[in-house]
RNA sequence: GGGUCUGUAGCUCAGUUGGUUAGAGCGCUACAUUGACAUUGUAGAGGUCUCCAGUUCGAGUCUGGACAGACCCACCA
């Protein structure tokens, strides 16, 4: 067999290790061979959306989800992890026109539909096989037999019958409302879709008939058709109800005044101007009051035919000129500078939004279901969450989900979108979607089905579905639904589940940042509440967003985004999975830099030695699967064995509980510090090949979630050796599908553990003296002791010579731990002043601990209302204290030298 | 305006239901290194756990308040 590389070289292996797992077929559950009660364990990727490669915060999420999948493979779970894409219908569109407007200066109406619908496929087909490449490349065990698209046929089946059901129920409907509208991207934005910046502007105190009133937004005056006041406010009590003409730049309008708790008596006059069609709150107070809305502003965001002379502007540039209209006819009482108040606008282009009154398809969420047993979807979404069918972690999120579910309105489905997934809907002799002309031409026939209805000058509805629509229902049309889904006959609600869907439905974890909680998650819930009448997942695990080392977020326009593919280029996959998962808490940022993978390729390199060590000890090292308590030669042996049962159990609950950093840091400090910086430097004077062997076949398993690739290469590259040197079969197994440890508590050993710690302290403490006193570190000290435990390790791990002696002649600085005494004889080298000054130090330290034990367990509520465990673990620190004490002491009245 | 989170060593953060002399990594100081590993080892320094009050035998941990910072939601004419 070849020399093992000094070093891991992880682009050497990472694609073959891959290629190796992929070939195997253990990625498809169905591969698994597991028992029929073998219970399933589903994680289905967040898509990724299209428009761009993974960046940190996929490879965070792969990580996290991947580490979930295999350590419940190895715990023998029939684990899915299905893999698939996000179309992001107004992000791809919105990128493709830039890059068609930058290469070809063309906007997409300038190609028509459906040319622009090729250039977004043809872009989407680069960017789909990027981005599934590079998941590959995160080590994740994807079953990529199940890969799935949000835009594909299967789910596009799924959103028309979706829909479709949905209708039959009442559950959608068109409606005109008022509407977050881009005037850029042509569409509708939902209520989370829209960001606000703030910006210092005018306020116009105008006059208004009778009134005074404060508006932002003069050209707005219009649309106007009320005035509202708060009820009962004295100032303008007697005029609610009446109406009155109001001058006006295009002559005078009539408006209502009417009396509404919207309305701030403090703010401004107390009274407002009511303006339905492009105000969200003026909306509903004309919804209370049966107030007729006027339309003014089209959806390209300029004034309609109905605005005279300012037709065809801009919103700004209408409230510039009736402004100085305004100001001309003497209706402007004065203009208030320096207004600060907070501008709507759009999260994908920055456009200001303009909400205008438009017609679309919307998603009753507060209707009462027959299938939910009465409850809306609203209700059930809340129910869930809060009976704890669906967990989140960390639990706090529970409250945020709530608050955001208990405040939502209904949802508008549908989106002036080219590219997504269409309505199966058509209409006759009629305006489609939003409505270009003033209100009153409503549409006259309306036909929802799977295919087009027959007769003639029907023509399909043009807008697309909002894309949370179709992520919505990514955790079931990933697996087979609507096929593998049947309404029971007898029960209403009740859904026959069979094929995939009944078998990993519904599915564990849904992991995710906590960004998309309310986006994303939310919408998930109640789309399979509807659709199965279940929840989606079992738990919710939301990990922060990464941060650069500074804690800023990484962007692109500023330049300090790590890109994941560079590090996994530069440090390996397993570095770049390790950072992420260690030293990050859920739901809380994290900060990452390019020094922190490296200390973690640091650690992989780690790993690779002790293999490398173990090899050179025994040339015929091999991996053991079990152990006996008669295998266990040495104190160091039965320590370092315990040790492992002691982290095994500890990784496996930390795993469990989700707290993935806490598993990791318990890993890397068995490995680092108890196996290599102790136990191998005692191996190397005891040597037990067997005990290596067994410690790092658990310390592969226990490591292979969380760094696939490195634990797969030695598992591989040993077995390959052990079967050259005819040890075993030359057919490789591969560790991802091994058996995740189980501690064996015969293994754990107490005393062992005691004595190790006292035998550490003891080495500890010798080379304190040694660089205390600056002695040659080549140098020999001479020692001696009337008994020693462990003679020969302590000599070489702390570089000195024991004599065991009757009586002890020699001076020098005297070392006493539980079971061993050693006398350093370096009297010229010492300081006796010095040295009794650390002594005195010490013994005034213990006093203070064993007077405070001691009042600590005289005091009588203590020992009335402590567990007995803490009043034990007292007792024995008391001991200890007085002990070592005891010794100190000893050792300052013998401090002559 | 409503809400959530954070404040622990120079820096980045852990710290599980309150219970050992509060931990880690990086950085720093000193030293070592032909040896599995310079991608290393050994040892050390460094903290009134932001402040105040309370509950308790006992508070970094629970409660109330103050101060500072981050974010989310609602948006007001």
């Amino acid at each position: 067999m070849p020399e093992i590389p000094k070093t891991y070289e992880p682009q050497k292996y990472e694609d073959k290790i891959y290629a190796l797992w992929e070939k195997s077929g253990k990625f498809n559950p169905d591969n698994l061979k597991l028992p029929k009660n073998a219970k399933s364990y589903t994680i289905v990727l967040p898509p990724p959306n299209i428009t761009d490669k993974l960046h940190l915060g996929h490879a965070s999420i792969i990580a996290i989800e991947d580490l979930l999948i295999r350590f419940h493979r190895m715990k023998g779970f029939r684990a899915l992890y299905l893999p698939g894409t996000d179309h992001a219908s107004i992000a791809t569109q919105n990128v493709v026109e830039k890059k068609l407007l930058k290469e070809q200066g063309l906007t997409r109406h300038d190609l028509g539909r459906e040319k622009f619908l090729k250039e977004v496929w043809k872009f989407l087909r680069v960017t789909q096989a990027t981005i599934l490449k590079q998941a590959r490349k995160m080590g994740g065990s994807f079953d990529w037999s199940r890969e799935a698209f949000t835009l594909d046929v299967e789910r596009k089946r799924a959103v028309t019958k979706m829909f479709l059901d949905m209708h039959k129920e009442g559950l959608v409907y068109r409606g005109k409302r008022i509407v977050n509208w881009c005037p850029r991207c042509k569409s509708t934005l939902a209520d989370d879709e829209v960001e606000y910046k703030e910006e210092i502007g005018k306020l116009y105190w105008i006059k208004y008939g009778p009134f005074v009133l404060a508006t932002s937004r003069p050209e707005t005056k219009l649309g106007d058709t009320a005035v509202a006041v708060y009820p009962g406010d004295k100032r303008y009590a007697k005029m609610v109800g009446k109406k009155f003409m109001i001058p006006g730049v295009l002559g005078e309008f009539e408006i209502t005044v009417v009396a509404d708790k919207a309305v701030d008596p403090k703010f401004g006059s107390g009274a407002i101007k009511v303006t339905p069609g492009h105000d969200f709150t003026d909306y509903a107070i004309a919804q209370r009051h049966n107030i007729a809305m006027k339309q003014i502003i089209d959806e390209d965001g300029k004034m309609m035919a109905n605005c005279g002379k300012y037709t065809g502007m801009t919103t700004l540039e209408a409230r510039k000129a009736i402004a100085a209209d305004m100001e001309k006819m003497g209706l402007i009482d004065h203009v208030e500078e320096g207004y600060k108040h907070n501008l709507a606008i759009c999260y994908r282009c920055g456009t200001t939004i303009e909400p205008i009154p438009s017609e679309q398809w919307f998603l009753a969420v507060d209707k009462k279901l027959k299938r939910l047993g009465g409850k809306s979807l609203k209700e059930k979404a809340l129910e869930v969450a809060k009976n704890g069918k669906i967990k989140f972690h960390p639990h706090r999120f529970t409250k945020r989900y709530a608050d955001w579910m208990s405040n939502l309105h209904d949802w508008c489905i549908s989106r002036q979108i080219w590219f997504g997934h269409e309505f199966p809907v058509w209409y006759r002799d009629s305006e489609p979607t939003y409505a270009k002309a003033p209100a009153g031409k409503q549409q006259k026939e309306i036909y929802v089905g799977e295919k087009a209805p027959r007769g003639k000058g029907w023509t399909k509805d043009p807008d697309t579905f909002d894309t949370w629509f179709s992520s919505g229902m990514w955790s079931f049309s990933t697996l087979g639904w609507p096929a593998c889904a049947k309404a029971s006959a007898g029960k209403p609600g009740k859904i026959i589940k069979t094929g995939d869907l009944a078998r990993f439905h519904p599915t564990q974890v849904l992991e995710t940042g906590y960004e998309i909680l309310t986006l994303w998650v939310s919408r998930m819930i109640m789309m399979s509440l509807f659709a199965l009448n279940e929840i989606p997942f079992e738990n919710v695990y939301l990990h922060g967003m990464v941060l650069d080392s500074l804690g800023k977020k990484m962007s692109k326009s500023k330049g300090n985004g790590i890109d994941p593919m560079d590090m996994i280029e530069k440090f390996g996959t397993d570095a770049v999975r390790l950072s992420l998962l260690i030293g990050s808490t859920p739901g809380n940022d994290m900060r990452l830099s390019e020094e922190k993978i490296a200390s973690f390729r640091n650690f992989v390199t780690k790993l690779w030695n002790i293999y490398r060590y173990c090899n050179h000890a025994d040339s015929k090292f091999s991996l053991v699967e079990k152990i006996n308590k008669k295998d266990l030669k040495s104190l160091s042996d039965r320590w370092l064995v315990s040790q492992l049962q002691k982290t095994i159990e500890e990784i496996t609950r930390n795993l469990n509980e989700y707290k993935f950093s806490m598993a990791g840091e318990a890993l890397e400090k068995f490995i680092w510090n108890d196996f290599a910086d102790w136990y191998l430097e005692i191996n190397k004077i005891e040597k037990n090949s067997k005990v290596l062997g067994y410690v790092l076949d658990k310390i592969l398993k226990l490591s292979h979630p969380f760094a696939p690739f490195v634990t797969e290469k030695i598992w591989q590259d040993s077995s390959a050796r052990h079967s050259f040197s005819g040890g075993g079969s030359s057919v490789h197994k591969i560790l991802m599908v091994e058996k995740w440890p189980v501690a064996d508590k015969k293994l754990l050993d107490k005393k062992s553990q005691v004595d190790f710690a006292h035998f550490q302290q003891t080495v500890t403490k010798i080379r304190n003296i040694r660089t205390n006193y600056h002695i040659d570190p080549g140098k020999t000290i001479q020692v001696f002791a009337k008994k020693a435990e462990n003679k020969e390790v302590i000599e070489k791990l702390a570089r000195i010579k024991i004599d065991v002696v009757s009586k002890i002649n020699a001076k020098g600085i005297v070392v006493a731990g539980k079971n061993i005494k050693l006398t350093l004889a370096i009297s010229d080298l010492i300081d006796v002043e010095k040295e009794k000054a650390r002594l005195e130090k010490e013994i005034a330290n213990l006093k203070s601990l064993v007077t405070k034990t001691e009042a600590l367990l005289s005091n009588k509520n203590f020992v009335k209302s402590a567990p007995k465990e803490i009043i034990l673990v007292n007792q024995t620190k008391l001991k200890e204290y007085g002990e070592k004490l005891k010794i100190q002491q000893e050792l300052l009245k013998n401090c002559t030298y």
